[in-house]
Order: C-alpha cells, then sequence, then structure tokens
DNA sequence: ATGAATTGTAGCAGATTGTCACCGCTACGA
DNA sequence: TCGTAGCGGTGACAATCTGCTACAATTCAT
C-alpha cells in the first residue's frame, strides 16, 4: 500500500481498557483511520469539543459510577454523529436500550477486529446519505440450513442437536461468505478477496487448504462433501439447503 | 478491425467522475460496444426506461445520499440484466453485500481496462446454468426425468432408489445443460460455450469424451444411449423424458 | 514474552479432463 | 452391393487440478 490513506475517518473510542483502546487505534490506524482513544466520560467529553469526529466506539460497561448508556445519550443530545456500542457478549438489555437511546449498532465482546472494521464500514456509509432515523436494522440474520445454524452475530456455529461448533475465524469467515449465497460458484480470488485482509498471489492453495479444514468440520464425511462442492478450475460452492 | 462490429453489447456505465466515464466509454465504444453513461442514480434509472442493455456497471461508491448498493437492489427488483460493481481497493463488506443483492461480479478500483473488458465479456458470454447470478434467493428447481432427480443447487443427481449418483463437475455440468432442455439438440460448440470456460479450438473430441464418460454413468446400456443421444453431423440430445 | 492456535506453504497422491489414435458405422455414389 | 470419406465411440495417456498431510510462519491470548 504505497497510499497515504489516511483520511478514511476519524474515530473517537472510548474504553476503560487501555489494552482494548491500542488494539483499535493500532488497527484501525493501518486501516488508515485517524483514532483518538479515551478511558472515561471527561476524556470523551473533552474529545468531543476539541475536535470533530465521524464515528464513535463507546464501551458500555464502565468502572467507577460511569454508565456508558447515560453518555450515549449525552452524546445524541448535542450531535447525531455515529455510535456503535461495544457491549458485554449477552448484555440484551444494554444492547436493546443502546440502539433506542440512538446508537447505530453494537457489537459484543470479545469481537473480532475485522468485525469491528466491518460495522464502522458499513456504519459511515449508511449514514453518508442522510440517515434520519437512527434505529437501524439491527446485525445479520441467522443463516439455517440442513438444521445447522449459523449467526453472523455471536460468530457461531450450531449443529442440528444445539451442539457449537468451533470453528476458527477465517473458517468462520469463509463458511459465511460461501453459505449466504448458496448455489453461487466462488472463485478462489474472490474468497480471497472477500475472507483476507491480505493479497492474492498467483499459486496459492491457501484456500483449498481451509475449505478443507472446514469440512473436516462440517462435512459428515469429507470425502464426499455435501455442503461444500468442489467446481473444477473455478471454485466452490455452497450446496447446502437453507431453510427457514 | 474493419468490421463496424457495433452491437457487441450494450452497456450502461455509472460513475460520479466524469474520466471514469469517459475512459470506460471510449475503451468500450473501442471494442465494439454501445455505451451510455451517466453520473447519478437518476440519470440511471432514466436510461434503464429509455433503453435496453446487457449489462450495467455500477460504481458503488456516489456522492450525495446516493447509494449504489440500493441502486443495485433497486434494478434487480425489476430485471435480472447483469450489473458489475466497482468497488473500493478494500471494501469487503461492500463486495459481500453486493453480490448478496445479486451483482453478478465486482471489480476494485483502481482497475485495468483490459480486467474490465474480461469481466464484461465472461458476464455476457456465460449466463452459465452453474452460476447462477439470477437474484440471491432464486434457487432453481429440481429436475426429475424416468426416476432420476437432477438437484441444480445441490449439484447432484439421485436415481430412482435415492442413491446419489458420483458425477464429477463437468460431467454434472454437461448434464444439466442437456437436461433443461430436452429435445434441443446441442452442437459441441454449444456444449463448449456452456459448460466451459475455455475457447473452442477446431478439431476438438472434447466433448465426446465427456459425453461417453457422462453416459458411462447414467446410461442403463451405454451401448444404446437413452438419455442422450447423438445427432450425426451436429451434436447431442437430451431425450429423457420430464417428469413432474 | 511465551506457548498455543491458526493460517500459509509444499509436495505427493488421486481425480478429472484434454488429446490422440484407432476402429466400427453411416451415408452416398459408382 | 461395394468402396470410401467422415463422424462418433472409446481406451489410453498426459496435463491439470484438488485433497490432504506435515510443517513453517504468524497471530493470538495470557
Amino acid at each position: 500500500m504505497a497510499e497515504p490513506q489516511s483520511e478514511n475517518g476519524r474515530i473517537l473510542v472510548l474504553d476503560d481498557d487501555a489494552r482494548i483502546r491500542q488494539m483499535l487505534s493500532r488497527y484501525f490506524e493501518d486501516e488508515g483511520y485517524h483514532v483518538t482513544s479515551v478511558g472515561d466520560g471527561n476524556g470523551l467529553r473533552v474529545s468531543l469539543q476539541a475536535a470533530t469526529f465521524d464515528i464513535v466506539l463507546l464501551d458500555l460497561m464502565l468502572p467507577g459510577g460511569e454508565d456508558g448508556l447515560s453518555l450515549a445519550r449525552e452524546i445524541r443530545a448535542s450531535s447525531d454523529i455515529p455510535i456503535i456500542m461495544l457491549t458485554g457478549r449477552d448484555d440484551v438489555v444494554d444492547k436493546i436500550v443502546g440502539l433506542e437511546v440512538g446508537a447505530d449498532d453494537y457489537i459484543a465482546k470479545p469481537f473480532h477486529l475485522r468485525e469491528v472494521l466491518a460495522r464502522v464500514k458499513t456504519v459511515l456509509r449508511r449514514r453518508r446519505p442522510q440517515n434520519p432515523s437512527p434505529p437501524p436494522a439491527a446485525s445479520e440474520e441467522v443463516l439455517r440450513f440442513e438444521g445447522w445454524t449459523l449467526d453472523p452475530g455471536r460468530r457461531q456455529l450450531t449443529m442440528a442437536d444445539g451442539t457449537a461448533v468451533d470453528l476458527t475465524t477465517g473458517e468462520f469467515d469463509m463458511l459465511l461468505v460461501l453459505a449466504r449465497q448458496p448455489g453461487r460458484v466462488f472463485t478462489r480470488e474472490m474468497l480471497m478477496e472477500l475472507t483476507r485482509a491480505r493479497n492474492w498471489e498467483a499459486f496459492d492453495r491457501t484456500i483449498d487448504s481451509q475449505i478443507a479444514r472446514l469440512r473436516r468440520k462440517i462435512e459428515p464425511d469429507a470425502r464426499r462433501p455435501s455442503l461444500i462442492k468442489s467446481v473444477r478450475g473455478v471454485g466452490y460452492v455452497f450446496t447446502g439447503k437453507r431453510s427457514e
């Protein structure tokens, strides 16, 4: 990347955990965003006074009497800057209230950086056109096929009997991309672009390996794949039948 | 190129950047396509009303409240004209959503004109059976004939007794193309176009081989084919009776 | 920082497909 | 009816491509 790409957007991060702040800062800066991070409500207020941001990532669980929801409400009172909340995994109430308060999306901790990036991009894009009615359609829908359940939000796959299948990030991403469009044949190049950040190099069998690993975990008989089939000379297709 | 060759296809380009529009226009016109280019969503709508096109090249990043994805969705709602999206280099979310919305392919900016031409040709050439680019859900119907069941979605063929027949990618594609139009005679050239990506070369018995292999797997008596018959001097026909 | 987990590479084995060569059959005219 | 030019059927083999195991390089989590 020879590009300067320094202004994808200005992000303000509020989290009491310094490691999380640093993690987000580094990642987003690498991605070409300008990041300011603060550890408490006052820092947030000061920063918002001092500069303008395109989006705020707001941790809802703050120590010491601080309350993320109040802060969100406070921000909303004076501006309509997009807010993405970082919530505890199962904090359903917070999520709901958060969206009511005017947050644009929420991400459950622990989260994957790639996921956060995706959400940020989505929100920023959605914002560009005037989007006066904040409550956006919540996050993505769950995909069901042949008894399996793929939950993009929680990033987990469960079998017919309810058992959770342990997929790695990469495996999950791969499955998600494929399963979203059953019957569509994806080339390796497309899969590479859609699941990795990296660049594609000519003779690369990475995708094949990943597919093999994924099959091992989800295909009853890896010799005769029923969910993910290969299309010689082209790539792979998801052949599971979507159910409602 | 002495020929007038003005009808390779009619392309509609939407991009807010006039330079890009011009670049694409000139290039594709040189290549014998008829190009109409517009700079915003309204232009797109008007053009689609006014004339018919073979393909749409759609920039996803539009200024001023316009949203390429919405436009793509809008187009899909009323027609199944092929769409190729022009996306930002790393915009994975856009790519995924774009494909979900029903785009046929995407090209990351900045792109090479050659590349665009290649993709356009590919998309136009084959509305391939195996590459169901039609609207997302449009899972195809299952074909039944003489007890056999051919399921394009799952890419599998089952016999009367429910046993799955193990067909290779090429065999499956071949059968699918033939079985979709029982009684229609396909020349070898058509079959080559419809089942392979490669180019056709004069003396090629590839199709014959593939047919032979396929027959071996599905014909009760390969000597006297009952499902796929040869038409001397022309090609092959599928003669199985479709049943519902 | 360090060990564990995940992902990227290599390379061999097995599949699948592209070509060739050879043969039998069909169409057609002498 | 016989002979001949072509065409289609096949088996054999080479060229490609995919599956998989093993191991190295990275990334992640503590």
